[in-house]
Parts: C-alpha cells; sequence; structure tokens
DNA sequence: CCTACTAGTTTGCGCCGCAAACCGGTTGGT
DNA sequence: ACCAACCGGTTTGCGGCGCAAACTAGTAGG
C-alpha cells in the first residue's frame, strides 16, 4: 500500500462529497451568506441544501444561525475555523494525490 | 451559480469515489495487473474490491480478463483507453475547482 | 476421501444523496 | 375577515452505494 493510496483513503469524506464540496468551497469564499444566496448560487433544491448543511454543522465544519429579515426567517451560514481547516487541509491532500 | 461550482458538479461519480480513484490511479502506473496485486495494493478486502472492479468495468474504465496461472484461476486487470480519459480528466477538473 | 485453502462473487445491511411532500408563517386578493 | 398562494426552509421516503460477512467453485494437502 503506497503513499498515494494512504493518502487517498485518508480525504475527508464529509467534504468529498460533490455536493458539500461545492457549499464549502463558497462559504470558504465569502465568510457568511443566508439560505437563498447558497440555494441559487449551487443550483440544488432546498431540500438536497438544507440536509447537507445540517451534515456539516454536525461535523462541525458550518455554524447555522437562525434570524429574521423583518418578518420573514433566514437562516443564516458560516464556515466555522474548523471547517475552514477541513477544506484546506482536503486541498491539500487531494493535490498530493493527484 | 460560477464557474468552481459549475466544475465540481461535473465531476465523474464513478471515479471520484475514493475506493475506486485508488484502483483507477494504481491501474494507471502499472497498465496490467492481478486481483491479488491489487487486493493487497488497495489494502481493501476482496468484495470491496470486486463489487468496485464490477462497477469499473460496466463504466468501461477497466477491463477484466479471467485467466489461470498453472491451475489456479487469476483475474487480470486493466485500465482501458475510455478509463485512462476519463482519469484524466477527472483529475484536470479537480484541479480547476480547487 | 475430506478438510483446508485459494480466488474471487454474491448477499445483506446500513448509510446517504436526493427530491417530493410537508409545515409554520406571511402576503395578496376579494 | 377569509383563504389561497407564496416564502423559507425541514422532514420523509426511496433508490443506490459502499462495505464486509457469507458463500462458491475449484485445488492442494494429509
Amino acid at each position: 500500500m503506497n503513499q498515494q493510496v494512504r493518502t487517498i483513503s485518508e480525504l475527508d469524506r464529509v467534504i468529498h462529497e460533490p455536493g458539500r464540496l461545492i457549499i464549502v468551497t463558497l462559504l470558504y469564499a465569502v465568510e457568511r451568506v443566508d439560505f437563498l444566496y447558497l440555494l441559487h448560487e449551487t443550483g440544488m433544491n432546498k431540500g438536497t441544501l438544507s440536509s447537507h448543511l445540517s451534515r456539516l454543522e454536525e461535523a462541525g465544519y458550518v455554524e447555522i444561525a437562525k434570524t429574521f429579515r423583518g418578518k420573514v426567517p433566514q437562516t443564516l451560514l458560516r464556515l466555522s475555523p474548523s471547517g475552514r481547516k477541513a477544506l484546506e487541509r482536503y486541498r491539500r491532500k487531494l493535490k498530493e494525490a493527484l
């Protein structure tokens, strides 16, 4: 079992999933954003986006804050420090592997 | 929906799966190899390896040839031309996305 | 013979991504 | 005042997938 193999098998599966990789990549650039922005930017439907965000929250990679914009609910998302590190680590490993 | 997002969502899911990425990466380097070599090199168990290989065969990325080494069966694997292209394409896209 | 081993394949399970259905609240029409 | 339509998400259900345990067909050893 060579080093390349080991590197690939250590990839973070939470981030590796393309849907979540997209989310995390977007969040990495903007620091703080709302659900609807992500919805349009990712091109996903609401259910898919919501469940990926929950999974990222469980992993401690994304922080979800619910507020109101006037009277309509608004969900704000940001990448946690641990999420930023996880993405950076993921990118490093991937480049190393390819 | 920006370009980075589009690139990620176009990633080939057959290759994206880490188990298969490992297999394809190994095959890319060696041209032709048997099941047991892959088994040891990947660190997978036989069932996992077998099913990933079947999936890669269905996708047209790997060619599976069954022969005998003396009296014991031997399964030989090679990356098809389309498999090579798929991996190259996958790598390009991924680098582009990160 | 008959038990153990080799070289895989198949089965079964549990998790996951996905979209349809749902839900609490708000706005607009009459 | 009512109620239908809409907004901003969440939950449910389903199909597919990765994984390892169980199985299979054949070989070798005692």
